[in-house]
DNA sequence: TTTAAAAAAGATACAGATGTCCTTAATGGG
DNA sequence: CCCATTAAGGACATCTGTATCTTTTTTAAA
């Protein structure tokens, strides 16, 4: 029922390199780091990832850093939670029964099921841009970490 | 998105009991595990903390072992998962924001609020008798571990 | 080409969940 | 009371997610 503080590391970074871009094109990760509160070198290997996913880019060296591309706003949350969570979450029997599944439930499988369709909805409708477009901006005053 | 594996145990450790009550009124943890293919030690913590919060009881000694009371098949689901989850994964912002809550609520905050209300549901309004009576008790054939 | 800046990569540390083993306490039967 | 049996409790090991630090690679500017 919750997700891993890596996935609000990677959300929040991505969400911060974008709400900077119309100021700059590019972010340093100490930056995102300082401003999201957030493990400046642990932050690094999750971005990087990231970046692997084409979900940002990346330059190295001098006025380098994060940027936008195509694909950033159109990814969906579910292609964070694939890095940072993975989807095995999605499958996994609550009560741990080996061989439960749709043509052999556990007495919970069908509510669970159902329950976690609803999550996998919200991942994979809501995009990085969806976020960044809606009414509570205000969330953006503080990206700060608990 | 997913219970912990001491969760699954807890369960099945229960329900194993619940279900072996008409042929022996107590069952060893030794033979829990076994059914179950669960570590022995580890889930005889858990089974301790099971007792502790008073859904099973258990005596030590000769033909002691793990037995039902009064109100194990009406405790909710919610009871155990207390014990071994805990209920802070119902209150954490998906994006890990200090300050995120329905007064000042993330763009996410609604979604993610009503679908863990109905995950909260399931785990309260569901007793452990409640799985017994199910269709699915065929389930039962295999309480084996993943 | 040299230099400095920044991401990438590697090694190590730490913490909590999980798992194992050994000792202690309780209990029923002799 | 004595003994065997079983849960409870404590100490320690392992594994995974999280975090820190150092080194390497890439890049832009001079």
């Amino acid at each position: 029922m919750v997700c891993s503080k890596s996935f609000g590391y990677a959300l929040r970074g991505v969400l911060y390199v974008a709400l900077m871009s119309d100021q700059k094109p590019r972010v340093q990760v100490e930056e995102i780091a300082e401003k999201l509160s957030v493990p400046k070198h642990y932050l690094g290997k999750i971005m990087k990832q990231v970046v692997k996913e084409g979900i940002l880019s990346s330059t190295k060296g001098p006025y380098g850093g994060f940027s936008l591309n195509e694909k950033t706003l159109s990814s969906p949350l579910l292609s964070i939670l694939r890095i940072t969570d993975g989807f095995e979450q999605f499958n996994t029997c609550v009560l741990r029964l080996r061989k439960c599944n749709s043509s052999r439930p556990c007495p919970l499988h069908d509510q669970i099921e159902a329950n976690r369709k609803a999550w996998m909805q919200i991942f994979s409708k809501t995009s990085i841009g969806d976020l960044l477009n809606k009414d509570e901006v205000s969330f953006l005053e503080g990206l700060a970490t608990i």
